[in-house]
DNA sequence: CTGGGGATGGGGCCC
DNA sequence: GGGGCCCCATCCCCA
């Protein structure tokens, strides 16, 4: 298993993935791991460890098949991919409000029972565009869509071999890259994620060094490592402690001061904002 | 303990 | 929509 795979964390980043827009709706997500155990699932290569992901299988040379159900989203889906469940039914939506605060489960619930009689031709007076359901009042709808129905379409596309969701199609395809590993070295068998991955990867094995330092003759094979080298020149380093206003070349580095207690006083957690040398 | 190199990860952006 | 690339982050290892 790769150091970081899948573990990445959020907390200290300060470019993180706008994940509180999903985050709002995780409370509407229903993870039913049930739902893909009709896939198949090929035998991993010895390439990964035991503990790798070994349910490979959607993954081919030309990139996912088609994909199933379960990776379309919860809603707001385009409506030849298919969904998870069936539209939420009058019955189940209310349930879906009822044993919380929520005050709106008590009208619903009386709506639900107008709706219920085929004579009160009222209830039908408010329909939802969106599921379908209809009110026989606008507050009613408002609410509903408020709540319920539009704060579900919103959702995004479920990764069916972790709880991340996506709000597009194809950042959840890139994501799902992540577990399937389809970029494969020829010469040590390491599986990654992306192409430029590998490339990195198998300059380990070449020793390429494309990327040279303008101060000094070293070269890197990456360019990240090239930008933190560069770091070792400036005087003037990027991270600054808040606390003695050392400055460090990298984050890392930084993290390391504060930990061995230079900013035990900072207990709050946030770290320090990066120092950017103009 | 600190600083730095090496390797690798993921999301975002652009074409 | 996919590929390539950029940028940032992280971990491990070593001097």
């Amino acid at each position: 298993m790769p150091r970081s795979f899948l573990v990445k964390k959020h907390f200290n980043s300060s470019k993180k993935p706008n994940y509180g827009e999903l985050d709002r709706d995780t409370h509407t997500v229903i993870f039913a791991p049930y739902l893909y155990d009709s896939y198949p699932v090929l035998p991993h290569a010895d390439i990964l460890s035991s503990v790798a992901y070994n349910p490979i299988t959607v993954w081919t040379a030309t990139g996912l098949l088609p994909l199933p159900g379960d990776l379309s989203p919860l809603s707001g889906y385009p409506p030849s991919l298919g969904r998870v469940s069936p539209p939420p039914q009058s019955d189940t939506s209310s349930k879906e409000h009822s044993g919380s605060e929520s005050p709106i489960s008590d009208e619903e619930e009386r709506l639900q029972s107008k709706l219920s009689d085929p004579h009160d031709i009222e209830a039908e007076k408010f329909l939802c565009t969106f599921c379908n359901k209809s009110y026989s009042t606008f507050s009613g709808l408002a609410k509903h869509k408020q709540l319920h129905c539009e704060a579900q379409s919103r959702k995004s596309f479920s990764c069916k071999y972790c709880e991340k969701e996506y709000v597009s199609l194809g950042a959840l395809k890139m994501h799902i890259r992540t577990h399937t590993l389809p970029c494969v070295c020829k010469i040590c068998g390491k599986a990654f994620s992306r192409p430029w991955l590998l490339q990195g990867h198998i300059r380990t094995h070449t020793g390429e060094k494309p990327f040279s330092c303008p101060h000094c003759n070293r070269a890197f094979a990456d360019r990240s490592n090239l930008r933190a080298h560069l770091q070792t020149h400036s005087d003037v380093k990027k991270y600054q402690c808040k606390n003695c206003s050392k400055t460090f070349s990298r984050m890392s580095l930084l993290h390391k001061h504060e930990e061995s207690g230079c900013c035990l006083a900072q207990s709050d957690g946030r770290l320090p904002l990066p120092v950017y040398p103009d």
